[in-house]
RNA sequence: GGCGGAGUAGCUCAGUUGGUUAGAGCACCGGCUUCAUAAGCCGGGUGUCACCGGUUCAAGUCCGGUCUCCGCUACCA
């Protein structure tokens, strides 16, 4: 590995553009911090090397969300960020430029690009129903609908699949379809769209992911498995208005679809870069001296390995040199979730700990593949404690006091080759950074930092320093033991830049350059020791998801919906009589399960069910919901029955309770459900 | 169901092309030390290397099969 650069390499990175839509919280970060220390790295390496990202800013929901909140979508989007920019900047993360999709700069290279794709005679047209909120007078894209599954029955369910039975649909096929946005009921509208061939392409790709290494050979297996056995699709790349985004020029009134126009926002956003910095666009993105890499989260990689690299070649730009894919973050093992707290805001993290804690604890779980990765918050604390406090800062914490007075030897004293030994693993510890294995990296570092606390031990400074005839032997061992501390500094400088300054301070000689790991520094004073970094608790991390967790019940925890609920229904049935608790009382509700329901033949309105309330317990109830439930779709559900109802003989049996449901009857019934815990034969009180 | 990954010490993991008695860190126990941020040093491991079978002088490692867990995917971009 070749860590003198005398042929520096020119590198472009990247970071998935974060949507404009909400907070940056710490799952985002393991991307941006995976980015940031490859960066960081190659900087201290020699290399040549932009990085660069921007908001991703267009789309429904950010139109949605400004609209809602009574402000333009400029005002919106800025405020973004500022905000996104803010909770970067708290974590170290360095762009060299950070920019928006909605910029002057990336809509002259979207009409750029998409030019050249008409002019390859990619682009088709054709018509496509889609619901349509007259109310909100607004295209609805499926999260944005929900009504009756088509399948099962089940109410109340997404646009795109139905969360009780699995079936997939398309939302005009929903039962009674509502728009979340207004309520009202969309209409099915027909509308003009542009779509990609991208099977056009099919040959390159297959041989752009076949051949380079551009993707690791999972990824490319699963392309290859998932998308390039068949015929690619074709990319729906239009919306029509209203949309918050690019107008298509050659298309009035429609505009580019958010996932054409925030890939470009890399380019645009290298170009603001270029303006500023006098250089010129085609030597970063039109050369081969050039190597782009992006770095992505697994959920967008076929955004980025089939399309993009589509649009990249069709409009003459470099193709990724390499598309790093990183996993999810989990928290104590459980994807993470607003209700329990895990998913905590930038923002908030910063209230409790120190970014460098994050950052050294992603970079221990980050390995060059496709993995989630878990953050448990023992082994954080563990970590942390035990590697940055106990071993790399505690290591010149120990010689500081007496290296102020001493300063560093003119010569380097016999170490026992602790220093030498350090520095030859400086190219293993490269490369693993090099191929985004930091978790190779910090092993190996961490092994490194346990040779060095021994050697102070032995060499007793503290005892030295009390006899003045021994003073250049002290002065020795603060010189090995800081230059160890600094070589480790160094290495760890791409992770953690505030200790890498911190050191340089100490020492009065910055940390700039990799190769200062070589050699030690010597015959200089050494400045007074400060405190490094503090411990962190556990108890910070209970109170940072604590924290999380309020944050997030105080905040509507989905994006919104209006609620602008009619007054008919209560006009229709006035509010009866009061009563009192007593009353109340005498009304034995309890959870039940639904363990058969059954047509009854002769019937037109009723289902027979048997309910269970527990144990051998059983209710046969004859409930009036068959226009509203397949049968089939309630086996097993939870609902909530009058059970010391008296039994009342009907004509096809005994009916021994009654299911609560509510609306006004035919299709529009609502069984009432019970949430997750709730246990059959439980009161409701 | 399909594709991919994983299963090694209580926990997190390392184990290069098969080669001594399978390792590290943390945790835990014992001792020492006191420069340092209740930090540090020394010592302490009976682990069916998920299971079964095979190849081999030799298998955590190679081959076949089984089980478990996870991720992606199931005609949606």
């Amino acid at each position: 590995m070749n860590t003198q650069k005398s042929n520096p390499r020119r590198l472009l990175v990247t970071s998935a553009l974060p949507y404009a839509n909400g907070p940056i919280h710490i799952g985002h970060l393991v991307e941006y911090i995976q980015t940031d220390i490859w960066v960081r790295y190659q900087k201290l390496i020699g290399n040549r090397c932009v990085y660069v990202c921007a908001d991703d800013t267009h789309g429904t929901a950010i139109m949605i969300r400004a609209r809602k909140e009574g402000r333009t979508e400029e005002e919106l989007i800025a405020q973004m960020s500022q905000s996104h920019q803010a909770d970067f900047a708290g974590f170290d993360i360095k762009f060299d430029n950070y920019g928006s999709t909605h910029s002057d700069e990336n809509r002259q290279l979207c009409h750029q690009i998409w030019a050249s794709m008409r002019q390859a005679g990619l682009i088709a047209e054709r018509p496509v129903a889609q619901l349509y909120d007259p109310e909100a007078k607004t295209f609805l894209a499926d999260r944005f609908v929900r009504g009756t599954c088509p399948n099962c029955g089940r109410a109340d369910q997404p646009g795109d699949n139905c969360g009780a039975c699995g079936a997939t649909y398309s939302p005009i096929d929903l039962i009674d379809p509502k728009s979340t946005l207004s309520g009202a009921t969309p209409i099915v509208k027909e509308a003009l769209h542009l779509f990609v061939e991208l099977e056009k392409l099919h040959d390159f790709l297959a041989q752009w992911i076949e051949s380079g290494n551009a993707l690791q050979a999972e990824t490319a297996n699963y392309l290859k498995g998932q998308f390039l056995a068949k015929d690619l699709r074709d990319w729906d790349v239009s919306r029509p208005a209203p949309y918050f985004g690019f107008e298509i020029p050659d298309a009035p009134g429609n505009y580019w679809y958010v996932w054409f126009d925030a890939p470009i926002g890399y380019i645009a956003s290298t170009l603001q870069w270029c303006n500023a910095n006098g250089e010129k666009l085609a030597d970063w993105w039109q050369s081969d001296e050039c190597e782009v890499h992006h770095f992505i989260g697994k959920d967008i990689t076929y955004f980025h390995t089939l399309f993009w690299p589509g649009m990249l070649k069709t409009a003459g730009f470099s193709l990724p040199t390499k598309v790093h894919i990183h996993g999810f973050l989990n928290v104590g093992g459980e994807k993470m979730s607003k209700s329990t707290g895990t998913l905590v805001a930038a923002e908030t993290y910063l209230k409790h700990a120190d970014p460098s804690f994050l950052r050294y604890f992603y970079a221990t779980k980050l390995t060059a593949r496709i993995e989630d990765l878990d953050l448990g918050p023992e082994e954080f604390v563990d970590k942390i404690n035990s590697d940055l406090i106990g071993k790399v800062v505690n290591l010149a914490s120990r010689v500081g006091k007496f290296a102020s007075g001493t300063g560093l030897s003119e010569t380097y004293p016999d170490d026992g080759g602790l220093f030498a030994n350090a520095a030859a693993a400086g190219d293993e510890i490269s490369q693993a950074y090099e191929t985004g294995d930091y978790s190779r990296a910090m092993r190996r570092i961490m092994e490194l930092a346990d040779a060095a606390n021994p050697y102070v031990e032995h060499a007793r400074p503290w005892d030295l320093k009390k006899d003045p005839d021994k003073i250049d032997q002290l002065r020795d061992v603060c010189t090995v033991a800081l230059n160890l501390f600094r070589q480790l500094s160094i290495y760890l400088a791409p992770v953690l830049p505030r200790l890498a300054d911190q050191c340089g301070e100490l020492l009065g000689d910055p940390i700039v350059d990799w190769q200062q790991s070589q050699s030690p520094l010597l015959g200089t004073p050494v400045n007074a020791f400060k405190r490094m970094m503090d411990r962190v608790q556990i108890e910070d991390l209970h109170k940072m998801i604590e924290d999380s967790r309020v944050e997030a019940a105080e905040t509507p925890s989905t994006p919104a919906p209006v609620w602008n609920d009619s007054d008919q229904p209560l006009k229709a049935e006035p509010l009866a009589a009061e009563i009192s608790i007593d009353d109340f009382a005498k009304v034995d509700l309890r959870i039940a399960r639904i363990i058969a329901a059954e047509h009854v033949p002769e019937a037109n309105k009723l289902l027979k069910l048997t309910l269970s309330l527990g144990g051998d317990e059983r209710r046969q109830v004859f409930a009036g919901i068959k226009a509203a439930y397949q049968p089939e779709a309630l086996v097993g559900r939870l609902v909530v029955m009058v059970a010391n109802l008296a039994p009342r003989k009907m004509r096809f049996g005994l009916s021994e309770g009654m299911v609560t449901a509510a609306g006004p009857g035919g299709v529009e019934v609502f069984l009432l459900g019970v949430d997750e815990g709730g246990q059959p034969g439980q009161r409701v009180h």
